[in-house]
DNA sequence: CATGAATGAGGGTTCATTCAT
DNA sequence: TATGAATGAACCCTCATTCAT
């Protein structure tokens, strides 16, 4: 029964459930190993969770919530100049990787759904695709990236160029330099599909950060 | 004199196994279901296999063998002229595509490694993360990326890009036009990270092949 | 179907029989590994057997049968001298030794048997306390063994002593030299139970046989 | 705080164990049938033991350490006079089968050990033939025993007869009157190895036990 | 609320038996 | 006849879940 009970227990074990499920997935954590990590009796994990899967859906589910909310969207309040906008971007990316990497664990469960779960892993691509969707059509729209851009097929390639840098980030031991890393994959998105107005801006902006003291 | 081996048989329950590997896990699958799905019972999948857990491993590790030698390695014998090269970059990429729609079920396996078997998918990544850094490397030999380009990076970025299109085709029920997709990836590491002549050269590309009559 | 079939792989069946079923049990005997003694096909078990537990019978009753009939009974016919008795005696155990050791791994099997087949084993020994029974009535009979003597206990331990004395001969690698174990065997039992009629006739044997010369 | 450990289960366990492997054996037990008997459930079979050969090897590597220790050994405290000598040798034979008819069903366990698990039933009769063998040693060191007498050989006979005896005892369905018959044996090992001073005492203390009020 | 012993359904694996050749 | 591939019942063991304390 779900009563509200110790707080700080309910926490270890979401925690040490997240562990376990992102190292073994739905199927292969064991109850008993979540609550050893969680330093309690396997009893106790039915005090806080009706079942094993629901405790599974109750992890992942709410990350899900958190991240849609959590992912940049374009606006009508965007900066209009394109090096400042570029620099928003940038810093919400950098946001973005940093959520991503607390919260790892939870990303590799729904990286690792299979069977009755895919909808999750479906789920959350389809809301990473239509943001990015999303955003090549803002600069569409601003005349930034090229009218004849496919918008999806642009928005896949964009996704999974940074599916892999984020990849890439959870594979090192501790958080290495993303921002240098997402300003190199901005480059790439921006000479890829950008305008030259566009590109030109990108470029001033990377002489900026160098040389702003001017 | 005996009865003869059926030799649909092992072929049905390789198909079979890579289905429902695919599908639920190495530990989500049933033996059972296994079976049921190549039309046999229960006990004849160890006729054919040790245990569940090795027929796994044969899935998989024999698949990874030939993705290993599938690859598309840069070379002496690469063209010298950049827009027959280009060319044979989109032909080898199709080719590849072409394979991994055929094995989809076995790809979709070793996304989806979780637990005692996560080698798999960093063997499966490494190798890919690899090749793309020796064709960077290539390009660069070749002074078509820029000298600034950062190998790793750039792999990393281009190796995610394709992921995620081979994503979209094989969330697709049956197989897109991969070709038209290549070419615009293909558009976007060419601008991305490509020099002016390596860039007119894929322009000149796409424009000859919609009008190479000239 | 237990049609004829050829008779020799109806014997190689049966040899690899005992030995597998005297190694393991038989439920432990695996109808694989039989027919693999036996350089047959698993198959060809079910054309001389109509089941393993069949085929365990027949070994084994049919070895309680010729083993009834060879154990050696008291008769009319039995000589008169005692000292003749003694060596008709001897001569008896050794055959019967004989046969025991050619047929050890039957004797192994009916003793581990266990189950619902423990019948065998209780027919088994039975069969050979009835036997001594009836010697030991025979000897008392004769006035050669005490009138005292409790004709079941008796019975229990000599046969116990020579059973043991079986037991040694089949641990060791090659039939050992029994016939002076049985002499100190029919030793102890003639000084256990006799008459000091009977153990004058033996000493009288003991020393005959080194020098029966006089 | 918790749901405390009813400590017959562990008990009755063993017991149900003990009396299915007596019956059937390692292999023929089910564990099912264990906890049946045992009145619980499958699964907390493995709440106390490892697997079904851990419990066997628990069940009979026990008992055989208590058997050894059991055994009546002989030592210089013995006593000096040669019937009292035969008193102590009576006793502890007589406490050897109290002891024996306790643990009958483990005892047939034992002597039913095929396969794998032989070494039980060789290091069994090893240490009864290793024991008696030091007795007859040292009824001849006491002059007791007849300087030709093979020790070897009439340890095996010793043991056998007492062997005999103890399947007479544990066939019945309680237990018999064992002394008596521990005094017919002993009867017959006096006779049957002693000097003729052993076999004076051993008929004065037969008519003692009659008559001892002289 | 907390504990961990107890439960029992479920799944991997074995192997006696059958059957097509 | 002979073969050995195929079958499926049965059994050991695991582990999610319940329950007595």
């Amino acid at each position: 029964m779900s009563r509200v009970a110790d707080p700080t227990s309910r926490i270890s074990l979401l925690r040490a459930a997240e562990e376990v499920f992102a190292e073994r997935g739905l199927i292969g954590a064991k109850v008993e190993e979540i609550t050893r990590r969680a330093g309690m009796s396997k009893g106790s994990f039915y005090l806080h969770f009706e079942s094993k899967e629901k405790a599974f859906e109750q992890v992942t589910e709410s990350f899900l919530a958190r991240i849609g909310a959590m992912m940049p969207k374009p606006g009508h309040d965007m900066p209009h100049e394109p090096r400042e906008l570029l620099r928003v971007w940038l810093e919400q990316d950098s946001q973005l990787f940093d959520f991503l990497w607390q919260n790892r664990a939870i990303v590799h469960i729904i990286l690792g759904c299979q069977g009755d779960h895919v909808y999750l892993l479906q789920a959350f691509f389809r809301a990473m695709q239509e943001n990015s969707c999303g955003w090549v059509r803002f600069w569409k729209g601003r005349g930034l990236f090229g009218d004849e851009v496919d918008e999806q097929l642009a928005a896949t390639l964009i996704c999974g160029a940074y599916n892999e840098l984020y990849k890439k980030m959870i594979a090192a031991p501790k958080k290495p330099e993303v921002e240098a890393w997402l300003r190199v994959a901005q480059g790439m998105v921006v000479r890829g599909f950008g305008t030259t107005k566009l590109i030109r801006a990108y470029d001033a902006s990377v002489h900026g950060a160098h040389g702003d003291t001017t």
